[in-house]
RNA sequence: GGCCCGUUGGUCAAGCGGCUAAGACACCGCCCUUUCACGGCGGAAACAGGAGUUCGAUUCUCCUACGGGUCACCA
């Protein structure tokens, strides 16, 4: 067989040779250890985790060792493209921090490697397809899908191996008039590959995740090129990453088994063989097992998930880094405010097998994330979800940017500050009874008090308020340890213990202690019975900002007491 | 079915021939505390099973079981 003459019949217009690729796209000049990788995702869908755990770990190996990442969109499918799918892609990933220095961008694409998509790269693939051929390495396959079944159903009927090997390989040594006489005719063909391999013999392989494999070689001729002479996966990851200089291949693990093909192939071509990562994919609970998370049947899979329920990109962030690296949580307790970019990230670290996605853990890790922000940090973040989700709450957020500010700043900072939500939904209901628009109180009394008891604290507690008014030309006390004292005053006035301690010992000498007093006062106040510090809760609200302009908590304390059946008017009276 | 990968508490996970088998989340209890949210202390909870190698196996080898992945002109 006169192979040379074959590659001239099947790719007439070529002429560009190897070499002059080589030429082309010359090694990248780069320091000793830079790594170079790429994500190669294909456009037929949404972002999810799988990307971005993918993406993060490429993104650190390659930024962290002073390397270049860059994006290369796999297009060869046009039959699954989903339109806006890249762009959506770019988005989302450039949203967590992961910006690529080469490759497709939102409106073109940049760097020296290119094309960055596959579907521009035919002419480039076509070259290589050529010299396979001419040296024997491939040959062209005109069977129809209606053959390929039969031989799969003679495979099944015989218990043999699936897939086009061996004495299925039909057209694997068919003489060159064969092949003239199916052009002839005008046959649709691809170009598959001859494979050398067996399934008797076996290959060592290392692989930086997974660590020493032993595979099983593959000795099937899979499709290099389809008919419409764009290529497979396998034969675009070769050339691809060649070219574009890849040094290390981060991927899903599903890709294990196609490894012994990708291996045949860089040796066919004359390639240096990359370095491979195969990740292990993300696993959820589906009723009693575990099952690989699904495109199609988890939205939480997708990232817009995570932003419509107002995780912070960095609390997702930081979530994926625990997963993938098994010492960074001892880290960041390390180094609470260091920049996630500082920490070392090594893909021994990571887990050999597929993770449990946990939403619980996610929580916890976004309620850490919070804590660390500032006021300011976590207004913006709110602000910009609600923005989007919950328009009316960002408009009370935005009409008095401080007033908020200072309600984020309760027991923000410090050894150990508040973690009170996870996800920006939950900051409204927090502070909702900070503005009238949402206050909806439930005034129900503290365990054992009646109605008019509660009226009745609320009421001493205005007329001392008043009292001090007209003493001070102020209505609430310069400092919080102050105020509580006061607070106790009032309670041992009205017959409660104002030492908690004390009032344990003995209960039944007192109507109660100060901390009833006290939770009379945060159910007025807030109209409920949890609340963070109330000192803070009334320094804000009896600021002089326009949302509580006046006698805001005075009001309150009215309200609650009119709702309690007191006459409220009489309060002012002596 | 073939091939491959994996299997430490409910979950995530340290461990790399000798340990009372870390830690985190979740759960439970106690403490701190004027409520809540924190924080502190403590508790329950695991090496899938069986052979072998070894003075000694969670750690090495083999077998079995289970889980996952993959067997396209999809990536």
């Amino acid at each position: 067989m006169d192979y040379k003459a074959l590659s001239e019949l099947l790719f007439p217009d070529v002429t560009n040779t190897p070499e002059a690729l080589e030429e082309q796209y010359p090694p990248r000049d780069l320091p000793e250890g830079a790594v170079v990788s790429r994500m190669g995702p294909s456009p037929t869908g949404f972002v999810h985790l799988g990307n971005l755990v993918q993406g993060i770990t490429s993104e650190r190996m390659c930024h962290q060792s002073g390397g270049t990442l860059f994006l290369r969109v796999e297009d060869t499918d046009s039959k699954r493209e989903v339109p806006g799918a890249i762009e959506s892609l770019i988005r989302g990933l450039a949203h967590y921090g992961i910006n690529f220095d080469e490759g497709a961008t939102v409106d073109g694409e940049k760097g020296a490697y290119g094309p960055y998509k596959q579907s521009r790269r035919a002419h480039i693939y076509h070259v290589y397809a050529k010299k396979l051929v001419s040296e024997g390495k491939a040959y062209p396959c005109f069977c129809t899908e209606e053959e390929l079944q039969e031989i799969h159903a003679r495979e099944e009927a015989a218990k043999e191996n699936f897939g086009y090997y061996g004495k299925y390989a039909v057209w694997r040594d068919r003489p060159m008039e064969d092949i003239k006489a199916a052009l002839a005719e005008g046959k649709e063909w691809v170009l598959r590959f001859r494979s050398e391999g067996s399934i008797e013999h076996k290959i060592k392989f290392t692989d930086l995740i997974k660590g020493p494999l032993e595979l099983t070689e593959n000795d099937i001729d899979h499709v290099l090129l389809k008919s419409d002479g764009i290529p497979t996966y396998h034969f675009a990851h070769a050339v691809d990453d060649h070219l574009m200089r890849t040094t290390h291949v981060v991927r899903g693990d599903e890709w294990l088994p196609s490894l012994p093909l990708h291996i045949q192939l860089f040796s066919a071509l004359g390639f240096r063989l990359p370095k491979y990562l195969h990740v292990g994919t993300l696993q959820k609970m589906d009723g009693a097992s575990k099952r690989k998370l699904s495109k199609r049947k988890d939205p939480e899979l997708a990232l817009s998930f995570y932003r419509e329920q107002g995780y912070p990109v960095p609390s997702v962030y930081e979530y994926i880094m625990t997963i993938l690296n098994s010492n960074f949580e001892d880290w960041r307790r390390a180094n609470p405010t260091a920049p996630v970019g500082d920490f070392k990230f090594s893909p021994k670290k990571m887990n050999p097998a597929g993770s449990l996605f946990d939403e619980d853990k996610l929580r916890d890790v976004s309620k850490e994330v919070i804590s660390r922000m500032t006021a300011a940090e976590v207004y913006d973040g709110v602000l910009d979800w609600a923005k989007e989700y919950d328009p009316d709450f960002a408009a009370l957020l935005e009409r008095s940017p401080d007033y908020a500010r200072a309600i984020l700043a309760i027991g923000r900072g410090g050894k150990k500050p508040r973690k009170d939500f996870a996800v920006w939904s939950e900051v409204k209901p927090y502070m909702s009874f900070f503005y009238e628009e949402l206050f909806e109180p439930d005034y129900t009394p503290p365990e054992g008090m009646t109605p008019e008891e509660m009226a009745n604290i609320l009421r001493a507690y205005y007329r001392q308020r008043m009292q001090m008014w007209h003493e001070k030309h102020t209505m609430l006390e310069p400092d919080g340890n102050e105020w509580f004292e006061n607070v106790k005053a009032l309670a041992e006035s009205l017959g409660y213990c104002p030492d908690t301690k004390l009032y344990r010992q003995e209960p039944e000498k007192w109507k109660g202690s100060a901390g009833d007093v006290s939770m009379a006062l945060r159910i007025a106040i807030c109209g409920r019975r949890q609340s963070p510090d109330m000192y803070s809760v009334l320094k804000i609200m009896d600021g002089d900002d326009p949302d509580v302009s006046g006698d805001f908590f005075m009001g309150r304390l009215e309200r609650a007491g009119a709702a309690l059946g007191a006459n409220t008017s009489e309060w002012n009276s002596k």
